[in-house]
DNA sequence: TATAAAAGGAGGGTTTTTCCTGTTTTTTTT
DNA sequence: AAAAAAAACAGGAAAAACCCTCCTTTTATA
């Protein structure tokens, strides 16, 4: 009888987290054997003898999220394999948690044959993307190729950038932004432009939109 | 030996709704007798000669979302008790639901004592509040008898209001919304200033925020 | 160190948003 | 059917957001 595959999960929402290992433990091929509810807390667990062949990643969570609990995965554990979970479908997410070095992506309402289909993807061929990320990252890929286009949305933005990014999403007027950051009303527009041709939107709204669904602001 | 109480569990993500049921069916003195995506499913699948005691019902769902099906619920049977569950804390849509005549709030991060708890506090006192709910109902309560404020917010919002609210939460300007609804511009500019009233806030980014917030919208 | 590249800032113009105060039309209530 | 309320629409105006081109200062780099 060979041994179970060794599962790690890592999501900071208790119920859901609890739901998932017991789900995983009715697998008779897995079991779980470390969970944390953050990317921090998770690295404090591991123990390099003791290792988890795949890690069940929540993207969005306190402390240290998916991106970072990845990266640093691929630094220190490149053996690993994470498995990137999400309720998002956003392409960016998606995308962002790739480069971040998972090897799967799947949503949070997915269902257990594909959870299941996952692991042995995963755990046989290496990695595991389904047709919706597959068209995703094609997507993303061809608008590279095509328009020199959506690089920019994953480029990385300035500390002011950012900070102006997360001021705007408010009722705040620019002219209160650039007060409160010290700048003149016009560097404040020059943000705002950067970001409008980075973020590739074409309002203030559609600038907050953003910053909300890549989890820049929450409410 | 007394029978199992009897749940329903409804919620759109598959695999945190299989995790729950999951985990509920470990709980010696539950049992999960049937589980639906959405308000309109699990409606479709209720049997009147066999009723759940308690239904665990997600907030933000497609096609009938958590309010719908609880007012639903409380026209047609209301002695079956819903559990509602969300990961948002906001305020207001625990005081939504709560008027929508749900017996009890927990959070997705709540850990499983709790769930538990709420469980036997909804069959045996009939409610569940914890500190969280308490805190944010009092408040609630607090703003409508001190300042005639936030009963606008739980106000509801007419259907115009509505689809101008959720068109509003893109990069269109108020003309191009006017021309999609076939209304003036006026009409547009009069729905905005009875939401700005009505929502309390001063600017279209709140306007979207609050959509956003609320689930109006989403992402 | 010369030079390129960011970052901060300015002028000035157009469009959109926001906010008044009204009128007319439709719907609801009495 | 009359009165009241709600919905649709208007004119006008100020503020904010958006957009473009250009200049100066600071910072990074060949």
């Amino acid at each position: 009888m060979p041994d179970k595959h060794q599962i790690a999960v890592v999501d900071d929402h208790t119920l859901f987290r609890k739901g998932l290992i017991s789900l995983i433990n009715h697998f008779p091929q897995y079991e779980v054997m470390l969970e944390a509810s953050n990317g921090k807390d998770f690295i404090a667990q591991l123990d390099p003898n003791h290792l988890p062949e795949v890690v069940l990643m929540d993207i969005s969570m306190p402390e240290m999220d998916g991106y970072a609990s990845c990266e640093w995965l691929k630094n220190n554990y490149p053996e690993i394999k994470v498995l990137a979970l999400s309720t998002m479908d956003a392409e960016t997410a998606i995308i962002k948690m790739i480069r971040s070095g998972a090897k799967g992506y799947i949503v949070k309402d997915a269902d257990l044959a594909e959870l299941k289909l996952a692991f042995s993807e995963l755990l046989s061929v290496g990695f595991f993307y389904n047709e919706l990320v597959s068209r995703k990252v094609i997507h993303s890929i061809n608008r590279i190729v095509d328009e020199n286009d959506q690089i920019n949305t994953l480029q990385k933005l300035s500390e002011n950038e950012l900070t102006f990014l997360r001021l705007s999403c408010s009722e705040k007027t620019y002219q209160e932004i650039a007060a409160e950051m010290f700048k003149s009303e016009k560097t404040i527009d020059g943000y705002r432009a950067e970001l409008f041709k980075k973020l590739n939107v074409t309002s203030r709204v559609g600038m907050v939109m953003y910053a909300i669904k890549n989890g820049i602001v929450q409410l």
